[in-house]
RNA sequence: CGGGGCGUAGCGCAGCCUGGUUAGCGCGCCUGCCUUGGGAGCAGGAGGUCGGAGGUUCGAAUCCUCUCGCCCCGACCA
């Protein structure tokens, strides 16, 4: 391929519209165009960046065992009506009608399409267990579609599902899935984590997400520098602050705290810690109001809450002060555990507390040295905070960080939800009908991409890992002019196709600084230029991208040191 | 959906507040000369329904009303 005829439409400004550095550069680049909000063109190079992830997708997934199918974008809603999920699937869901007004939409994930593919066409548990991918374009009506390539309405997509005979099977499917996901993001290139996702209701560790680590992440996931923990903040957990069993539990003391609401400006009144004092926060689920009560430093994680509790995190919510008041007859600021009428729910941490303060459950009054069982007994207790930085890992006890990080993959143990709604059933080997019990598998091929981009990059461009890149190599001829320099760099591209490493060839008319400077924009990995060098003593420089290194071969020996070069960073 | 910002040449922007000839600048693009190892220089040139509709006015990129689109923060995100 020749720069010349390619469309690689490089700009040397930002594009105002851009914010985070991968949607900048796949501009800057010439590797994507806005067609319009949240969906855009691959040119040229964008399509071969996301050609090479799908290939090692495809690669892997094969290797695990899935088989590739392709499944139609526009579904009929009476297959969503029937899973139950054209109620509750929400905005998100483009729908529209045909020409006899018929309901369809656009399909944003595939559950219903291929529970309803397996339901027509697997019958025996002797065809189980089956695990089945696509690669294809999904469509979900984001609210707010952002950051290029990251959060588009419109974007290409990995999907897999698996139909398992047994639980057994399906949770050794799932972790073949799992294996699968580390081989692909390593070949990717990519720094990233699988963490431990809340599964909802489910429970158990069937639930992973694969983040990307970086800056821009929209998500914010807990790991261990010392071991391999990772989970994310609505899962995460750490260890207990110890409690210190030598303490002598003393007498309530009620003391006047005058206007003092607020957990800070309670403690700096008291002078104590935050971690001295319990807060009580009021929730109105559904109809109930219960009391969640937390070390005053801590922060409740909602659905660490509403697991707890047995519920969906949309059937609760903070209550406001008139709520609170009519309650539990108490402003806000002054409550406490003791004393109150409505359904407790304690975190973990508090039992381990001893001799802390509490609201009095009166106008300006709070109470020093309360102690749980002694003084109130919890209806519910158990984790329900986020995980802070200053908090230790379960499993080695180092301090935990929390870092952003960029959701590329999700597996998903799903159980039967689907095949029950569908009654997609199959005989087991006793003869008895039985759903499948189902495992679900995302990535974001297009996402990965990007965020590739945002963990490999300087200032002057991209520098793709080279199992993405979209090819291999540029050849920059720097003087078209010379006859020469033109022929050598001819040679050398040649040659390279000739080995079947992918090339582009630089042989547009321009001054070098040009080609330079698009050359580190574009992130090729590996530069090949023949130029002045080559007039004067017959060399040829290589450039490795990713850390500037340059080699002064001899043409003779260009093309094996570049194939060379290339096989060690792809191993 | 709530809040904020922006739509003027392919890209980045000025002009608008305070209405007044032919709407401007940088980059890019085309032609020629020159230059050729890190986005050169000179000369000439093409390219605009000033997002759209309506209104006010002798006169609107500029003022008013409506509308469409894009971006950011938040809510939302199998």
């Amino acid at each position: 391929m020749r720069f010349s005829q390619l469309l690689i439409p490089t700009l040397k400004e930002d594009p105002s519209e851009a914010e985070v550095i991968s949607h900048k550069l796949l501009l800057r680049a010439g590797y994507i165009r806005k067609l319009t909000s949240g969906s855009y063109t691959y040119l040229p190079l964008g399509l071969a960046a996301i050609r090479k992830v799908e290939q090692i997708v495809r690669e892997e997934m094969n290797l695990a065992g899935a088989q590739e199918i392709l499944m139609p974008m526009v579904q009929p809603a009476d297959l969503w009506q029937e899973s139950g999920r054209w109620q509750v699937y929400g905005k998100e869901l483009l729908r529209f009608q045909d020409r006899h007004n018929r309901d369809f939409c656009l399909g944003p994930t595939h559950e219903e399409v291929v529970t309803d593919l397996a339901r027509m066409n697997i019958h025996s548990y002797k065809h189980l267990p089956m695990n089945l991918y696509q690669i294809q374009t999904k469509y979900r009506d984001e609210a707010r579609p952002r950051f290029g390539l990251m959060r588009g309405r419109e974007f290409i997509m990995k999907d897999g599902y698996s139909f398992d005979a047994t639980d057994q099977g399906a949770e050794l499917t799932y972790e073949k899935m799992k294996t699968a996901y580390h081989r692909i993001f390593n070949r990717c290139g990519l720094s990233f984590r699988a963490v431990d996702a809340d599964s909802g209701s489910i429970g158990g560790s069937f639930s992973h997400e694969f983040m990307v680590l970086a800056e821009t992440g929209e998500d914010t996931i807990v790991v261990c520098p010392s071991c391999s923990y990772a989970a994310n903040m609505e899962k995460a957990t750490c260890q207990m602050s110890s409690a210190s069993d030598a303490i002598t539990l003393k007498e309530i003391e009620k003391v006047e705290t005058p206007g003092k609401r607020k957990v800070q400006v309670v403690c700096d009144f008291l002078n104590i810690k935050a971690s001295e004092l319990v807060k009580t926060l009021v929730y109105v689920v559904k109809d109930e109001v219960i009391a969640v009560l937390l070390r005053g430093d801590h922060e409740v994680e909602d659905i660490k809450l509403a697991n707890i509790l047995g519920i969906s995190d949309e059937d609760m919510r903070l209550a406001d002060d008139k709520e609170i008041f009519d309650a539990t007859g108490t402003p806000s600021g002054y409550l406490g555990p003791i004393g109150l009428k409505i359904r407790l729910v304690a975190d973990q941490e508090v039992a381990s507390m001893s001799n802390f303060v509490v609201g009095a459950n009166e106008k300006n009054f709070h109470l020093r040295n309360v102690n749980m069982n002694r003084d109130f007994t919890p209806t519910i207790s158990g984790d329900i905070r986020k995980v802070t930085s200053r908090d230790r890992c379960l499993a080695c006890g180092s301090e935990l960080e929390l870092t952003k990080g960029i959701e590329v993959g999700h597996i998903f143990k799903l159980g039967t939800k689907y095949s029950t709604a569908l009654k997609a059933t199959f005989l087991d080997d006793q003869g008895a009908e039985t759903p499948f019990i189902m495992g679900c598998y995302g990535i974001g091929v297009s996402r990965v991409v990007a965020a590739a981009i945002e963990q490999h990059h300087d200032k002057d461009g991209i520098k793709f890992p080279v199992a993405i890149a979209p090819v291999k190599v540029l050849v920059l001829n720097l003087s078209p002019k010379d006859l020469e320099i033109s022929q050598a760099a001819e040679e050398i591209y040649e040659n390279l196709r000739k080995e079947n490493i992918e090339v582009i060839l630089d042989d547009r008319d321009e001054r070098p600084g040009i080609k330079f400077n698009d050359a580190d924009l574009i992130g090729i990995p590996f530069r090949i230029t023949v130029g002045k060098s080559f007039s004067k003593d017959g060399t040829i420089e290589v450039r490795r991208r990713s850390d500037g290194e340059t080699f002064t071969l001899s043409p003779a020996d260009t093309i094996s040191t570049v194939a060379d070069l290339i096989k060690k960073a792809m191993a």
